[in-house]
DNA sequence: ATGGTTGGGGGCCAA
């Protein structure tokens, strides 16, 4: 019976680890995933909170952080194996951690660039960066192989569906057709499954995203889905379930980001 | 068309 458990996967783009110690306990007591995969840890490695995630059942970690932005961790009950980064469009950014389960599967934790707010290459680098970032991506993807998953912070909301208003947002950094376009091209490159929707029809608006800067993100709700959990298409049977946790976009000095859980049983 | 908020780090930048 234990053989068939589901693995719970999480990923939150958590914007600061160690502003959200107090989220952090409250999710990890509610909810429980056995892989907890964070975003914008905005900590060095040498300075991430270790113990306090090993005093709460998550010893086996693969941290890659930089001073100041961005960074990566892969927290996990189980041990954690083939760890391994890369740098990315030669930037020194730590955006990337993979590490491997005692299953096999290996996990792809991601924190794709913002690409500033401009949605021209000519004009703004960090567009540029994010391009360039997808199609690095892309043929990065074409070359594996076996059972993986990739999730993060991809930041791009690829269908209509997953902005507020598809109309309003074809030319806010997020959204716009080269972003889209390439997303598109990375889901193919491997026959990745969007866990996700897989679960909910695209006819239905689905966000993981709220603006700091709404008066009421709940009233408004002008969300977006920048974060996504893809399967390879060996694991796709093996999906059970999945939630947006957008409550705790509402809890005391929140991420703007509300985690994703995704469980997975063996195949 | 603009401004709205947050965190890090050190007095603004990125999101």
């Amino acid at each position: 019976m234990t053989a068939d458990k589901p693995l719970r996967i999480a990923t939150w783009n958590i914007n600061s680890v160690r502003a959200r110690l107090p989220l952090l306990e409250r999710f990890l007591a509610d909810y429980a995933p056995d892989v907890l995969c964070l975003q914008e840890i905005k900590v060095e490695t040498a300075s991430f909170p270790r113990a306090w995630f090993a005093d709460r059942g998550y010893p086996h970690m693969a941290i890659h952080g930089q001073r100041n932005h961005h960074g990566v961790a892969t927290l996990s009950h189980q041990p954690l194996f083939d760890i391994e980064t890369r740098d990315w469009c030669g930037m020194g950014d730590a955006r990337h951690v993979a590490t491997a389960l005692s299953s096999g599967i290996v996990i792809h934790n991601f924190y794709v660039p913002a690409g500033g707010d401009v949605p021209d290459p000519e004009a703004n680098p960090r567009f540029a960066h994010k391009l360039a970032f997808l199609d690095e991506m892309v043929a990065w993807s074409r070359k594996l192989s076996g059972p993986a998953i990739l999730l993060g912070d991809l930041n791009v909301a690829p269908l209509e569906t997953d902005v507020w208003s598809h109309r309003q947002l074809l030319k806010v950094v997020s959204h716009t057709p080269p972003e889209t376009t390439r997303l598109a091209a990375l889901a193919d490159s491997h026959g990745w499954v969007d866990a996700m929707r897989h679960f909910v029809p695209p006819e239905q608006k689905l966000f993981t995203w709220w603006s700091y800067r709404a008066r009421d993100w709940r009233a408004s709700n002008r969300g977006r889905r920048l974060d996504h959990v893809w399967v390879s298409p060996e694991l796709a049977p093996g999906l059970r379930a999945m939630a947006v946790l957008a409550d705790a976009r509402g809890w005391e000095r929140p991420s703007d980001h509300a985690p994703v859980l995704v469980d997975i049983a063996p195949v």
